[in-house]
DNA sequence: GAATTGACCAGCT
DNA sequence: AAGCTGGCCAATT
């Protein structure tokens, strides 16, 4: 990599996508896929997210898997639980309720 | 340009 | 209920 803050459209899209959610909801990989252009690109969804380069501005601890699980995260699972937990949403176990769950 | 990777998903056992 | 398999996409090596 040699320029600073080059990223393809579609790692754009889903860092903005995941922008969009409110604070004390959150929204599954698929959905922030299918706000990103490509609603079975989950996959690369994840992957961006995982490079993360503006943690600051893009709140991944925001979103959860397709079963409501958690996920993984970068600083650890419990970081995200209770960063979330902090923002108001709550949990069942490793589970998000449902109820806080968003559309995009 | 092929092969590998990854914070996934749905289905089956 | 919990674990494994195959399949999907984009980025990286």
């Amino acid at each position: 990599m040699r320029e600073n803050s080059a990223f393809s459209k579609f790692e754009k899209s889903v860092f903005q996508s995941v922008q969009k959610i409110p604070c004390g909801k959150v929204s599954t990989y698929r959905e922030v896929a299918k706000a990103a252009g490509n609603e079975r690109a989950w996959r690369a969804v994840g992957n961006a997210l995982a490079k993360n380069p503006f943690p600051v501005l893009v709140p991944c601890h925001r979103v959860v898997r397709s079963d409501l699980h958690i996920g993984n995260f970068s600083l650890g699972m419990r970081m995200k639980k209770k960063m979330l937990e902090g923002e108001g949403a709550e949990f069942t176990g490793w589970r998000v309720k449902k109820e806080f769950l968003i559309k995009l």
